[in-house]
DNA sequence: CTCGTATATGCCTTGACACGTATATGCTCC
DNA sequence: GGAGCATATACGTGTCAAGGCATATACGAG
């Protein structure tokens, strides 16, 4: 288990990290959001934790734990080769992202069919 | 082995991923460059071409491999709430790089040679 | 058509890890 | 100091994927 990248292999902890983002939380918040039993969120933690991507501060009986930056900079470094090679190809991404979220109807080109 | 940071977290598929990088290449050349098995290295494609990474064209008998955008976009768009987070860490970021690369001397002492 | 090269696939073993359940530690309040 | 809550750890188990090795498929050259 070195690599940060297979920390965030784990979709139980890419979730914990997606809620940390916002604000720091306790174990038991964290335990009913995202609805999985105690230990596993402990465990979860603790190894989010060794790898750095979290620390905690205690508060009575709870811990807080919050996010650090490093280790996902770490992931985001090792992407920066490939963004510079799919700039190249950012039609695709548009049209790839546009399945994925179709949300934001990024401005509609008034094409005629 | 169904998301894409399942993929990205074995390393040999990272180096894969990082010599394709630059240009495409045969399976017999990244053999080479790799220094692992030829079915390593089969498998591991198979695994990159079927979650989109990757895609093959054939030319004789070799098999000309190449990048696909798409999947690591996606990992690019993951991380993007953590960048906004990590904005307000800037200073410990640069720390951290520093340590990792001590290489580029960022605009620190005038280091010349 | 046979041989050599390039790549893919199949089988087997091994190890890692995620989970569940049970239990331990630690703190607060009465 | 005992009860109750919050969090951590220990143990046993099942699953799954990576690697090694052997072999199959495909193509080109002679």
């Amino acid at each position: 288990m070195e690599s940060v990248f297979e920390i965030i292999a784990e979709p139980n902890r890419r979730a914990i990290l997606s809620l940390l983002v916002s604000s720091e939380q306790s174990v038991g918040e964290i335990e009913r959001q995202l609805d999985m039993p105690q230990p596993t969120v402990s465990k979860h933690l603790r190894v989010l934790r060794e790898a750095g991507f979290v620390e905690a501060t205690v508060d009575a009986q709870r811990r807080l734990y919050r996010l650090k930056p490093e280790p996902l900079q770490e992931v985001d470094a090792w992407l920066a080769p490939f963004r510079q090679f799919w700039s190249a190809h950012v039609d695709a991404l548009e049209r790839h992202l546009d399945r994925m979220h179709p949300k934001t109807p990024t401005k509609k080109k008034t094409r005629r069919r």
